[in-house]
DNA sequence: ACAACCCGCTAAATCGATTTACCCCGTGAT
DNA sequence: ATCACGGGGTAAATCGATTTAGCGGGTTGT
């Protein structure tokens, strides 16, 4: 039996304004039972038995009390909580920011809200995340640029993951495209002699993009020489990265006409130091970047850049997750989404003269 | 009397791995009563009368079977959520970004998530997000850079909002220290005629930016003419505006030396505007920026600029934000926390020729 | 006349924890 | 012998919804 009754409606914290008015409340001041309520209020099949005279008068109430669901007695008798998280290295970063962007569009049109969590390439914080989002109920889970682990419960969606996962659907962009566009455009320009610069080892984009590269080059008979090419060193995401590897290249005193780097950033470090070394861009050298962020465009001049769809990108892998979340059980789920990538032609590109 | 029995423990979504676990089953396991099991795990004073036999004992037990608290239920019964909710402009920009990322670090290490949502200027959003923020039982509010209705029943602080309302702690840059500190700068190199760029009417920061620079102009002796200003006019956060304004000045002829602009992404319009009017930068004209934004250092040459430090306002949002929620009741709360800005000098500066 | 149904609504179980108010037993003090 | 007290727990209320089984009474069908 009952032992204290605390006086109804006396909340504990400090909550001036009106914000109460329970399931329950609502149902007294009804005079009707919350069930009732709750039926009609969610527009329930079993509510049309309800006249509709009684169902204005309910939701009538409601407007009037501002009768608000709360949120976590529903997600805890519906066990869904209608929200996902997202993993990805740094949110400050032009390219996992244009993702978000994507994700959110799809996600709060669909009246799902996500949690956001950067890892910074800490693998005990990769590790970590994914659990913790666990506990915190999240129906799903998008990794951007992230090797996630195996062994998730819950539907995960990839974006540039690059590992063929059971569970894991994996949005990543057609790389031999990609890096054919951009060595096709030096090379109708004329240009045979291009240096190029690999990503991070921890990027998950780096080895299918430089595979395609080494593809494209000897496909489009352009020489691919080992002595062009130096490979981005160091955790940061600054151009001063691409900086030192350009300075590699240079150092070792073969001609070059143009150069393609692993991403923007590092296009826009390479600029700084070819101008360094007195050659300009594009007379003396083409660059061409890849990723197609904010500052590409914002470069003087303009980056010429292959542009990978980020933002859709993301609204895609939103979709992919949603869609698997809401699907009947174990049913079958894409296991790998292509987008295609786009050359965006700006000024750091020129024919050879 | 009950109805139904569920077998209990068959989930009805599709989990195969163990993920179940409850408190019950748990206590159930161990020969306990669930009471016992919650004290214990979460260290509660009450449990001190308990041995420390038994605490191992149902220590071991969660840890072997993996035992995670329902993050929904303990939510509803303790009326906590442990989230807060973070609204801005554009994630995809890098001054929210950034902020964000200060926001995050300072959240995380507390035990907090967050939800991000971006009103892209549309007022109906602004109005509606923090509503349904509330509706997802945030504890608290951070708006970047965004002018958020009063009326909220829940902590806010603000970045760069510039509002005094009752409930909102105002986290704003020195703008009087910030435009000294760009003005001064170019009046030390000599510039005396300085173009001025102003910021869109819907950003928080413009009215007082404006003030500033103009106060500063005054005080420092150096020329304040209508005709070498003009105002970013658009929506859209791209250098473009600044190209527009840019090119608005300079069809006026009048002669300058330098240019003050409202933010980086404006700076580097400017300076492209300038570059094809035949004049280049620095040598003919000095240009400074405001944010130090990434791309900042990234441009060719490196944008001089007036820093904000948004990380740490970013963290300094946070802290602010946790120590209302976790105060006891009504009582009092900062009203505004003003942060010093920096001056950074790159390349885009130089002595007046 | 009795079953079958429909209408309008409700009781009560449930989701999975937290937390308060005891309870029972043994020991030491009076 | 009785009381007080501390140690080692437990029962049950509670958070605020959702949801199923079913109740009482009137109508219709046969």
């Amino acid at each position: 039996m009952p032992r204290t009754k605390t006086p109804a409606f006396v909340s504990s914290r400090g909550n001036a304004s009106a914000q109460c008015a329970s399931l329950k409340s609502l149902a007294q001041h009804l005079q009707l039972s919350p069930a009732t309520v709750s039926l009609v209020i969610n527009r329930s099949p079993a509510a049309k038995s309800i006249p509709q005279r009684t169902q204005d008068r309910i939701r009538l109430a409601a407007r009037e009390l501002n009768y608000r669901p709360n949120f976590m007695a529903r997600s805890l008798r519906q066990q869904r909580s209608f929200t996902i998280g997202v993993v990805v290295p740094e949110i400050s970063e032009g390219y996992a920011a244009l993702v978000m962007a994507g994700i959110e569009d799809h996600l709060l049109q669909e009246g799902y809200f996500y949690f956001v969590v950067s890892h910074r390439h800490r693998s005990d914080l990769i590790e970590e995340y994914p659990t913790l989002l666990q506990q915190r109920a999240v129906e799903g889970l998008i990794a951007v640029d992230t090797a996630c682990s195996e062994g998730v419960a819950i539907p995960l969606v990839s974006v540039s993951g690059h590992r063929e996962l059971p569970g894991v659907s994996n949005i990543v962009l057609n790389h031999a495209r990609a890096a054919r566009l951009a060595v096709e455009h030096l090379a109708q320009l004329g240009h045979r002699k291009i240096a190029f610069i690999k990503g991070q080892a921890f990027s998950s984009d780096t080895e299918s993009r430089w595979e395609a590269v080494k593809a494209a080059a000897i496909d489009l008979k352009v020489s691919f020489n080992e002595r062009l090419t130096a490979q981005l060193e160091g955790e940061s995401s600054s151009p001063q990265l691409g900086y030192e590897a350009t300075r590699k290249i240079l150092d070792r005193r073969e001609s070059f006409s143009a150069l393609f780097a692993f991403n923007d950033i590092s296009a826009i470090g390479a600029i700084r130091a070819l101008r360094e070394a007195g050659r300009r861009v594009p007379e003396d050298v083409s660059v061409v970047g890849f990723d197609d962020i904010q500052s590409a465009a914002f470069q003087n001049p303009g980056l010429t850049t292959v542009r990978q769809p980020l933002r859709e990108m993301g609204v895609i892998a939103a979709e992919t997750l949603l869609r698997r979340i809401n699907a009947p059980a174990k049913s079958s789920y894409p296991k790998t989404i292509t987008i295609e990538p786009e050359l965006i032609v700006r000024a750091s590109t020129a024919p050879l003269s």
